[in-house]
DNA sequence: GAGTTTGAAACT
DNA sequence: CAGTTTCAAACTC
C-alpha cells in the first residue's frame, strides 16, 4: 500500500500515518487515523471517509459508542512499564523499548511476533504475560520473559534469533523521529488550542504538517509548529477508569499535555517514548503539562 | 502495483 | 465468552 511511503522514504520527517480504508468509513478502529484520534487528511487514501471535521458529530458519536463498548479503546496500546516486572533480566530499561509493554497484549499465531502484524512488535515493545501469542520470538522481549534488550537474547534457533536481532536493531537505529511504533498519533482531532504547545518541538514540520492544513481549520488554529509537534505526540483521552494510566503518564518522563478531547474529556498528549526508555527519541525527556482551555466548537451537537 | 497473509476489531 | 466475519495493514511477489 502506498501509504507507508512516508515511512520508507522520508521517514523521518513527518510520517504521520495515513490510512487507506475502503469500507470502514474511517469510523472504526480498523482505521488507524480514527484509532489514533486524528482526523483523516489529505494524504489519506480512504474512501467514503467520515473521519473529517465536517462530520465531527458522527465522529464523536462513534467514538462514544466504541468507548462505551470498550473504555480503553482509544487508550494508548502501549504503556511504559514503570514497575519493572519485565526488566528482570537486568538490562536497564533505559535503553530498550522493552521497558514498555502492550497493554492488552497480542494474539499472534503465525507471525511469531516478529512482524508488524504483531502489535507488540510493531510498537517496539516486548510481549508480556498479557499476550496470548504462540511461538513468540518477539525481538523486544518474549512472552516467556526473555527480554531482548540488549540483543543478548538467548539462543534458540540461531537463524531466527539472528533475524530477530537484526530487526530489532533496525528499530533501534531509526534515526528519526517516530518510528512507527510510536506512531505519531495525534492530535489532529479537534483539540483546542491556541497557545499551547511548545515551539521547541517544532522540528520537522514538513510533510505532515504541511498537508494537514485541512484538519485544523475550525477556528482553532494550530500553528504549524504546533502541529508538527502534535504529529509526534500522542493524544489520549482519559476516562475515569484510566487513572492508573494517568499516574503512569505523570510519573514517566514524557511530555504531557493536558487538553480537552473531542468528547470533552481531558486529553493527554505526550511523547510516548521518553528518551530514556527509547532509543528512537532523544529529545530530553522533559515533562510538560499544559492546560488547554475547552474548545467551544468541540461541544458535541445534540 | 496486485495479490496474499495476518491478527485486531467487530459481529453473532 | 467463544467462534466467525470483516477489515486494513503488513508483507510477498
Amino acid at each position: 500500500m502506498g501509504r507507508r511511503k512516508s515511512e520508507q522514504a522520508g521517514e523521518g520527517e513527518s510520517s504521520c500515518k495515513r490510512c487507506n480504508c475502503k469500507k470502514s468509513k474511517c469510523l472504526k478502529l480498523y482505521c488507524e487515523c480514527f484509532a489514533a484520534g486524528v482526523y483523516c487528511i489529505e494524504p489519506c487514501s480512504c474512501v467514503d471517509c467520515f473521519n473529517k471535521p465536517i462530520h465531527e458529530d458522527v465522529v464523536l458519536a462513534t467514538r462514544k459508542q466504541i468507548e462505551s463498548r470498550n473504555p480503553l479503546a482509544f487508550a494508548p496500546k502501549v504503556i511504559r512499564n514503570s514497575d519493572s516486572i519485565m526488566e528482570a533480566t537486568g538490562d536497564d530499561a533505559s535503553k530498550t523499548p522493552a521497558s514498555a509493554r502492550h497493554k492488552r497484549g497480542c494474539n499472534c499465531k503465525k507471525s511469531n511476533c516478529l512482524k508488524k502484524y504483531c502489535e507488540c512488535y510493531q510498537s517496539g515493545v516486548g510481549c508480556s504475560i498479557n499476550c496470548r501469542c504462540e511461538g513468540c520470538k518477539n525481538a523486544f522481549g518474549r512472552k516467556d520473559g526473555s527480554s531482548f534488550a540488549g540483543l543478548d537474547i538467548e539462543q534458540d534457533e540461531e537463524n531466527e534469533t539472528e533475524k530477530t536481532q537484526q530487526t530489532a536493531e533496525l528499530f533501534n537505529r531509526a534515526p528519526l523521529s517516530t518510528p512507527m511504533p510510536l506512531r505519531q498519533p495525534l492530535a489532529q482531532l479537534p483539540i483546542s488550542s491556541n497557545n499551547i504547545l511548545l515551539p521547541q518541538q517544532s522540528h520537522h514540520l514538513h510533510g505532515a504538517s504541511g498537508s494537514s492544513s485541512g484538519i485544523y481549520n475550525k477556528g482553532q488554529s494550530f500553528r504549524k509548529e504546533d502541529m508538527s509537534m502534535l504529529c509526534h505526540s500522542r493524544i489520549e483521552t482519559i476516562t475515569e477508569e484510566r487513572e492508573e494510566d494517568i499516574e503512569n503518564l505523570i510519573q514517566s518522563p514524557i511530555t504531557n499535555i493536558n487538553a480537552v478531547s473531542p468528547n470533552s474529556r481531558r486529553v493527554y498528549m505526550h511523547h510516548l517514548d521518553s528518551s530514556e526508555s527509547s532509543p528512537w527519541r532523544r529529545n530530553g525527556g522533559r515533562k510538560l503539562i499544559l492546560s488547554i482551555p475547552t474548545f467551544p466548537s468541540l461541544t458535541p451537537h445534540h
